[in-house]
DNA sequence: CAAATTAGTTGACGATGGAAACTAAATGCA
DNA sequence: TGCATTTAGTTTCCATCGTCAACTAATTTG
């Protein structure tokens, strides 16, 4: 194994800690939970998305999923629809409100984030990008390290 | 801003969900939970870390931190200890257990890790390690996104 | 030495997500 | 066609977890 390997996944881990529920909500993110969040934001990108495809890709139980669902609904985010050819399925969209959020959160971390970054220069942002796209594709192919 | 800046920001966020509770625990990680793990991680590396410095390293607050502490403790991980110069002051040490859980964790993480950038080049990795580290260090520097 | 500050603990509480049982719809196959 | 099986999603019960606020005990301040 190469030496950097055990040296990446700590830095990996270390930065998801900012990332995760620890670095996240407060006056940022209106009423969202990060699980909330992760799911609007699929939610978003992949309009009418299944409640099963939801819990897959966030790897989250249905039941779980289900909840969270009935809470972003609730709270006006999102709206469920039930499939025409299939009625067993639900298909989830973003509300005009969801919308917004997302484009507004998306706009708060990217400042926190311009701000942090700041004095990097744009050869290297590129780079960065660059390196997380592939690492995250790469773990994306590979699937959560648990069970799934 | 930088235009890379919100899709470094997004792709942060993923690879964080995967890192975060969400890709953690089961058979892996023993009976520890994430925070239960970083809690350990920090005690490991910072030998005699307060309670207190646990708590604002983590972003947890002290109540939180005094009974993920507690919990550890519990499972023989770590071990409280009175100051001798300041007795409102409780360091704690990782046990042989909880080095020995740290060691094994990260090896388990890193082989994991290992698979899934099997095919990446040395040179590429060092890229990479030395891109999260210039992450890591940046968004260190500025703290918690939350208040702090 | 009394008041204020600091470190840590505890109890009550709310949020959250999993397991299992359940409903309803679709599919398989005889 | 018709019943058994599978699939999507929901609901109930429950355990875990971390926060807030109140508390104890030790230290510092003046």
């Amino acid at each position: 194994m190469n030496k950097d390997i055990p040296d990446i996944h700590d830095l990996l881990q270390d930065l998801s800690w900012y990332f995760g529920n620890q670095g996240f909500d407060d006056e940022c993110c209106e009423d969202l939970s990060l699980a909330e969040y992760m799911a609007l934001k699929k939610v978003y990108d992949i309009q009418n998305i299944t409640i099963k495809e939801l819990g897959v890709s966030l790897n989250i139980t249905k039941s779980g999923i289900s909840k969270i669902i009935d809470r972003l609904e609730k709270k006006c985010y999102v709206s469920r629809h039930q499939s025409s050819s299939d009625g067993r399925i639900c298909c989830v969209l973003p509300t005009e409100k969801g919308n917004n959020a997302i484009h507004k959160i998306s706009n708060r971390y990217s400042e926190y984030l311009d701000e942090i970054l700041g004095a990097v220069d744009e050869e290297a942002l590129q780079n960065i990008k660059d390196t997380l796209e592939l690492l995250f594709k790469a773990i994306q192919d590979k699937g959560f390290i648990k069970s799934n």
